[in-house]
DNA sequence: CAGTTTATGTCAGCCTTGTTGACTTTCCAA
DNA sequence: TTGGAAAGTCAACAAGGCTGACATAAACTG
């Protein structure tokens, strides 16, 4: 597809010193602390409200496609029904979702976050992008760019088409 | 520090498009996307046995560091220690981790993994790695170089330390 | 040497969030 | 009209976080 580089060797071969053990533990560990630093700031302000990640993850997707389906939302979360069953409840008893019914099929429910629910979501997502805004800024846009690379290909392929997608409003 | 470039925009002034709040919540479900890939293939075969990420990550941290600390793991996986005693406990139980009294400070417990822990570490580590070594080479080494800038930044910079810090061998 | 701090381990209990399995209700579509 | 999909619920369980309290040994300090 695109091309790749040489990187500094500036050859035609390509030196794959940067697909060695020990640069494929580097990345490993990178992931694992970024990951830590990534869902830190979230975390605290979920700590104040009875709330946890899984809360969180709701609340975004519900945002990012507001009217999204149950079944729509398990697919992207990848648990079971039960737990977001369990998660959605307590959301919806809290004021934060709303459920409507479907009208094409009145067996599906739709979700969409009320004032308050969309209230918690800019408190978590401002954060959250705080420090990514941070990151992104002192690494630039190359960098960025390869962030998002490696990333996408990091991840399940059925979970590339959800990150992709991002128009499915109803 | 490092030219960060203009990007597609070409002039001295950046574009900072790669800024926006649409970009940044790309960031931010590529991050979540990428680590339910990240974590897949070790899940699947700690599903085989009674472990779970715990017990991964505390194998991987004194794997990379034989002869680490009790307290420096804390300090790593940022968990209390009734958690990590408890993934310990088992690990040790099972003879995939030895656990040998300091000889300067005896108060200390230097902890390295048994033949049959690196065997299950190389088994961890091998599936991870093949998922990492394929995402890096589709990416490239500058898309590589990339992800790992903008990960370093992302992280909390006492993190940034353990990410940096490879050889505390005893 | 006495007292304090540090490193580690352990017990008990709690919470969130994941799981499986069984079951019901609603309601679209063949 | 009936089969099956979508949704919701209940129960039970497990992993892995957490807090608090307490024990022990070793090291350090005045």
């Amino acid at each position: 597809m695109s091309d790749r580089g040489a990187g500094q060797t500036g050859g035609r071969g390509e030196s794959l010193l940067f697909l060695t053990d020990d640069q494929l533990r580097r990345g490993i560990e990178a992931m694992f602390f970024a990951y830590r630093g990534f869902t830190a700031d979230p975390d605290r302000i979920l700590a104040e409200y009875t709330y946890g990640r899984a809360h969180h993850r709701a609340i975004h997707f519900i945002n990012r496609s507001p009217g999204t389906t149950v079944n729509n939302l398990l697919d992207i979360l990848g648990v079971t029904k039960q737990s977001l069953n369990r998660v959605l409840r307590t959301l919806i008893q809290d004021g934060l979702v709303e459920s409507r019914v479907g009208t094409r099929d009145r067996r599906e429910r739709h979700l969409f976050l009320t004032e308050e629910g969309e209230a918690l979501e800019r408190q978590l997502s401002e954060a959250q992008r705080r420090r990514m805004r941070a990151a992104f800024r002192e690494a630039g846009p190359e960098a960025v760019a390869g962030f998002r690379t490696v990333l996408e290909q990091m991840m399940d392929p059925e979970m590339r088409k959800h990150y992709q997608t991002m128009k499915d409003g109803w």
